[in-house]
DNA sequence: GAATAAATTTGACCTATATCAAATAATTTA
DNA sequence: TAAATTATTTGATATAGGTCAAATTTATTC
């Protein structure tokens, strides 16, 4: 797969909410460029703005942050998904997240600056904003019943729904911290059965 | 506090992210109209699409949904705060929250057909709305995190600081649903000091 | 303002999961 | 590929918070 085609990933996915026209298009086209990482690479340290935001292409790249010293997985991301730390993003400040690569990734991103510049010319770009992450609102939502009333296996059922795809992929330890269990009891749920 | 006055609440909640032009204040004076419930009373049967979203002006709202006949608050809602349920809302198809009125509550509405009328006729409507949301994540990013890894004393805690202005006007028995503890340790929790 | 209903508290007991510790297994590196 | 590091599993024990039941307090209704 080129770069070309790669693109197209992503044109599909904004035409999933709304309509490209060939100027946004080529305006898109101008400042989303690729960038790799490697296995394990840190791709945001939370003592810096997060100053941009990747669509993956290939790989998993993992949201955490740091609870007395350990990493607490926040959230894992696949292909053809927008990844930053959304308060930094945002409002161009410091938060609590990491983001690193679980597995080798290729990705595209796009500049804080870019989007705004997106955003004050096309107004669509706001509207692609407001439904995509009216989507992602609602997984946060089934999170949020899924965290309070399951036992360990429940959650853990929860989990290998959510990221049916790549659940597989992540480390025993990271989806422990993923689900607010320890990795033990993880573990013994995976032995049963 | 009559009309007139709340109405400015609602302007003074979109003037925190966006400029309102006369224009857009006069289509919204328009389409918002003022709305009361009595305590205990249903705002939203899960059974019907939600059409409406409140803008709360006095009283609490709050959201549930049924588990095993059981009423689980998913959320609460007090003054300058809209409510609504947000996937049912935006698809305009059914989804599993209830509203209801906590207190006698005054709130303001809109119509879900009125508010599409406003992203298309204003684009600063849709920032609005981008950003708004941007605001409502990170309360829900936070909440996740409260939810994973503390006890329930802790959660607990985490709930009077979010809800600090209206913690104390909230039955036990909603609290600890929301909060994913029984009545019976959330009342032990509020015994001890 | 009794009577009734609903919400909250208290008690006794039990279980899922945490904690601590050590043994394997898998992965990385020299 | 052997050594070293890191991840996962397994075992023994402790405990926070669940469950069930009943008492008490608070709110609602006639």
């Amino acid at each position: 797969m080129n770069i070309i085609e790669k693109t197209e990933n992503i044109f599909e996915h904004f035409e999933k909410f709304i309509e490209l026209s060939e100027k946004l298009k080529s305006e898109l086209s101008q400042r989303i460029k690729p960038i790799e990482f490697k296995k394990g690479e840190l791709v945001l340290d939370a003592n810096h703005i997060c100053t941009k935001s990747y669509f993956i292409n290939k790989g998993i790249l993992r949201t955490y942050f740091l609870k007395d010293g350990k990493e607490i997985s926040e959230y894992f991301s696949g292909i053809n998904e927008w990844v930053n730390s959304p308060k930094s993003f945002i409002l161009r400040k410091k938060d609590i997240y990491y983001i690193d690569a679980i597995e080798s990734t290729q990705a595209y991103f796009i500049n804080v600056n870019d989007l705004v510049y997106l955003f004050d010319n096309f107004p669509e770009m706001e509207r692609y904003a407001r439904l995509s992450m009216g989507s992602v609102f609602g997984h946060f939502m089934e999170r949020i019943i899924s965290m309070r009333f399951t036992t360990a296996k429940e959650k853990y059922d929860h989990f290998r729904k959510t990221y049916s795809d790549i659940y597989h992929r992540i480390p025993l330890g990271m989806v422990a911290s993923y689900l607010g269990i320890t990795q033990e009891t993880l573990s013994r749920i995976r032995a049963e059965k």
